[in-house]
DNA sequence: CCGTATGCTGTGAGCGCTCACACAGCAGCC
DNA sequence: GGCTGCTGTGTGAGCGCTCACAGCATACGG
């Protein structure tokens, strides 16, 4: 009685090791599998009572419908991919946090992959591993430039959200934090306090982001009649914002230390701030520093860090809700979810 | 011609907006459609010539495995579900990223659901999302009571992996890092440099992370004819870490500063120096302080955190293992995955 | 009293794949 | 020659669901 296969007169008599199917639902309330289905798809015309009996069958037999039949016949496997990097970057992973509770208000499943590096290979190889899993739709969470090269060259049947460029051309829809806005919040914060001499510590030329917030220093120093130099390049570690600090200080018999600092992102700012403290040079006395991310812990930096505080939760909302519009065939406006600037002990007024 | 459904013998001639089938591939491959099955299964007996021919109709046609049609018949997706915490923990987050890197080089799709609260019907809902959504199996990150108690009264057809407890009844396989070793390696680390006075500030004591990290302190402490006394409960901020340090140095007047302190995370011991250097109180000459997970950045604390570093690589590839092993029925004997010690300048002798 | 509309339900096909089995061809062996 | 075994391939059923459509009531207009 517990054949692996049964004859079609013997359906109701499958394995006890077999989850139940939509017919044995329909055995057991005493109507068609189809009206089952009516039930579960919320189709209006079924009697009342009808609907009782076939959702009590339902929670006697524990019965859970089978996705993969399901996706068999309505090509919607209900589950997006999302691309990410494989380190614990914060912005990309809150953005990934905020995309999935979205997602599974809406019952959507989130699959994700990591991408070590963001080149052409990389990228096309997770949009590979997506669509042999066939997700509905892909989104990449990458602001990089060959992560955007990557994906416009990609000719996909589903539709691919891109998060941080703030728009594409070639029908990918983007979602993005407005990071110029933030610059120029951070920078005209310094401006206010009388500072004039502001170096910018910029995230790596590859990053959109990192050119984004480099343009808004840049424009907001231009539009205050200063002259804002050139960024001093660096990429996003902490390391390399030590490194930095150490050189700033090294070379200030020559050229003075700057008054203040923007570091394109908080681990940059959190290395700046290690190198003054190190070398004796105090924060905010005689160097204003501001971030921008606002991670986990920049609160207790030393000392506490002034930073950009993007709406992340916001970003992964939206982010949503491209991707069910692209689902549903709409058209979509480039989104770009706005950021604030959270002041902290790291800035103050200039003191020369 | 492009009509959505076709009659039997005019299957060839379905829509160019469909997805090409295994019977397209099998007839430009002037085969069946079981022999493309066989060569994409890696079935021996093919005759390399007619592997050949299928395999570049394949290519031609763009072929794709449909898995939703897989997944129906061989009753396995190929996918597993992952519950983690909404906040971006820096341990859960490595653990995420080292287990879906594993996954993808075995060909298994990862899904991803949060939890806001480690309560049971949290842990359950998720649970119960990835039923619905059909994974093979579920792998819980988390290491809190309540979690553990909802794994465990849950009764599930698919294996579950708990991330975090040493070891489990109910037929729940763990893998977790040796936080007890981790934290005696920290706590010997202090008394080997001439302390005697070593306070914990723990994590959250329904996490069996904080308690096995409590339980390495006290042994290490007994171990040296140390009497360690209780632990300052906390959780796994840097803000708790910040007011614990405030308290210590507000009632060094009753009782003096300890002359190290073992931090259950990184965050803590982030705030505790925030807390010593906003009050002039010199570590590691006044105070030594060592934490627990190498977080991003914790080179450049100020200053720079000496911290028990966990592999949490090995630790994701090692879950997923488990997972495979459970998946294939087998057996699995708990997992417990080897910590290390960077020392950094945040620790250093006894000056008393 | 018939014809049409409307509410509720059932029937059957088919989504694209894998599994079990059939079967042809050829070798080897008494 | 006939039996066995092996290799390579094809045939057909069925996984559990949704879709299109058929049916059978009851209602309502003429």
């Amino acid at each position: 009685m517990t054949r692996a296969r049964t004859a079609p007169d013997d359906r109701t008599a499958r394995g006890t090791d077999r989850a139940p199917a939509m017919s044995d639902v329909a055995q057991v309330a005493g109507v068609s599998h189809q009206t089952v289905s009516r039930v579960l798809n919320g189709h209006p015309n079924v009697r009342p009572e009808t609907r009782e009996r076939v959702l009590s069958a339902i929670s006697q037999l524990g019965y859970r419908r089978n996705t993969a039949a399901r996706a068999l016949v309505t090509r919607r496997t209900g589950a997006i991919g999302v691309v990410t990097e494989d380190s614990p970057l914060y912005g990309p992973t809150m953005t990934l946090i905020a995309l999935e509770n979205a997602a599974r208000g809406q019952g959507v499943y989130v699959s994700v992959a990591t991408v070590t590096r963001w080149d052409v290979p990389g990228v096309q190889a997770s949009l590979e591993h997506f669509l042999d899993q066939g997700v509905d739709g892909v989104v990449v969470i990458a602001s990089h430039d060959e992560a955007v090269r990557a994906v416009q060259d990609y000719r996909s049947r589903v539709p691919v959200v891109m998060v941080g460029p703030s728009e594409l051309d070639g029908g990918v829809r983007t979602v993005a934090v407005n990071q110029y806005a933030g610059a120029r919040l951070a920078t005209r914060h310094l401006i206010e306090h009388g500072h004039t001499d502001i170096v910018h510590v910029s995230g790596p030329p590859v990053w959109l982001d990192a050119r984004a917030r480099a343009r808004g220093w840049r424009d907001a120093m231009l539009q205050s009649g200063l002259e804002p130099g050139e960024p001093l390049a660096g990429d996003w570690t902490a390391s390399t914002g030590f490194r930095i600090g150490k050189e700033l200080i090294e070379r200030s018999a020559a050229r003075p230390l700057p008054t203040a600092v923007f570091a394109a992102n908080d681990q940059l700012a959190l290395g700046l701030l290690h190198a003054f403290a190190e070398s004796g040079v105090s924060v905010p006395r005689e160097v204003s520093v501001v971030g921008f991310d606002d991670v986990e812990g920049s609160a207790h930096f030393f000392p506490p860090l002034t930073t950009v505080t993007p709406d992340w939760a916001a970003l992964g909302r939206r982010c949503l809700e491209q991707m069910v519009a692209a689902l549903d065939g709409g058209t979509g406006e480039p989104v770009l979810v706005r950021t604030g600037l959270t002041v902290r002990a790291s800035s103050g007024p200039v003191r020369r």
